[in-house]
DNA sequence: ACGGCTATTAATCATTTGTTAATTTTAGAT
DNA sequence: ATCTAAAATTAACAAATGATTAATAGCCGT
């Protein structure tokens, strides 16, 4: 899951990017409205933070100019004080949601899921695939009912290819969904991340998950 | 399908090639307006993916002669960001549709498939051929409840004549939309792909789906 | 400063793709 | 019916490409 955090405070941009990281998200940053819009355009979000309270082009703006180009990625704003008209506003804009700042942080990443959920593709708190289990709220596996220590990125990894279940994914797409825009498109980040999956939840079971398509790209079946 | 990707930049006609490569495209690069539409004039395209900004000729004026030229081939046209004048002199210029540049390349292939499905050939992502199934958004095959594994070019064959299920298809034809511009006419390549993919899904099975007119070509049937 | 996570690199290994040529099938001519 | 030439099939092989792997370096948080 990749989200673009727009806050131009850095300290709580810092916070938040990190702490949504820990949760196994993609951040990107952006700190004003123009530069929010210009990394939409490139990039394929799965959600959208964004303060109201920004230089260049606010919240507002940047929102309306969205769903007037047709993006319909789900927004979360956040409205600084509970000034009511703000929240008003941002829904007219668009925004699928509002969060009054300041938050705790447990509420956004409760809103945030709330979003995923509800837009588009489901976003089932609990994938399996023959004998594994992902349970993607408390973001953790399952094989043969013994745990799979995993660390953040190749959980990332695990669940997109998971909830694309049976489809083969090309690098291309798994780089846009699990890395964000640092991702060098000619290392094999990819397919170290698929023998380190391959070697924790794969390897000593006799029923392999993890197949490889050459040519295309990976895909998670049982059969 | 056979795309022909016009762009300059030859780190992002490399990184765009490689991803629709994976996704079954037989891609040609054309790094100026004049080989483009030498290329296109040459070679029959079911795409084509035009940048704005080329050496010796730009985008619109290979779309403009393209459109002149009575070329219905569908064109996406790259346009550079916020240019909005150039969007809309695109379309004037007879392109189907367009991206801002740059893009997330899950939105090029989204619009892609669209552009695809509105022209004539439709795209389903399902075809059925009595106990032949072929999944075309997870490039996967099934006879009678088994999977096939192929690799993508024996996907891309199969995938070609079962689009035109029923149809003869001409070994020019075939090699037209499922090779690039590095076929060997001469070469018997084609037949050595339909006997890889006969013994793979046609030799065990009682009823024969790949059929041969001697002396014009291949096609996909029951009977 | 340490430990674990993430990224980079490069060598090895494996499969796919393309080439060639010999063999078999087929349709038309005799 | 048999012969012949063209077309198609097949197997074996070579070249190109892509995937796996291990070792190492850099980074970040505690």
């Amino acid at each position: 899951m990749r989200v673009l955090l727009v806050e131009d405070d850095g300290r709580i941009a810092n916070f938040v990017a990190k702490g949504l990281r820990e949760n196994a998200y993609a951040v990107d940053v952006a700190a004003d409205g123009e530069n929010a819009l210009y990394q939409i355009s490139v990039n394929d979000y799965d959600a959208i933070v964004l303060d109201v309270m920004l230089p260049l082009k606010n919240g507002f703006d940047v929102c309306r100019e969205l769903r007037a180009g047709d993006v319909k990625t789900p927004v979360l704003m956040l409205t600084a004080r509970d000034a009511v008209e703000d929240r008003i506003a941002g829904l007219d804009y668009g925004a699928d949601d509002y969060l009054t700042k300041p938050f705790a942080f447990e509420e956004l990443l409760a809103r945030l899921r709330a979003l995923l959920r509800r837009s588009a593709e489901i976003r089932p708190p609990r994938i399996t695939i023959a004998d594994l289990e992902i349970d993607t709220t408390a973001q953790r596996v399952w094989r043969g009912g013994r745990e799979i220590a995993l660390t953040i990125k190749e959980y990332a990894l695990l669940e997109y290819l998971a909830r694309e279940k049976g489809k083969v994914i090309g690098r291309a797409e798994i780089a846009e969904h699990v890395w964000d825009e640092n991702f060098d498109a000619f290392s094999n980040l990819i397919d170290v991340y698929i023998k380190r999956l391959r070697s924790k939840m794969d390897e000593n079971f006799d029923v392999q998950l993890i197949h490889t398509r050459r040519g295309a790209g990976y895909f998670l079946s049982e059969n």
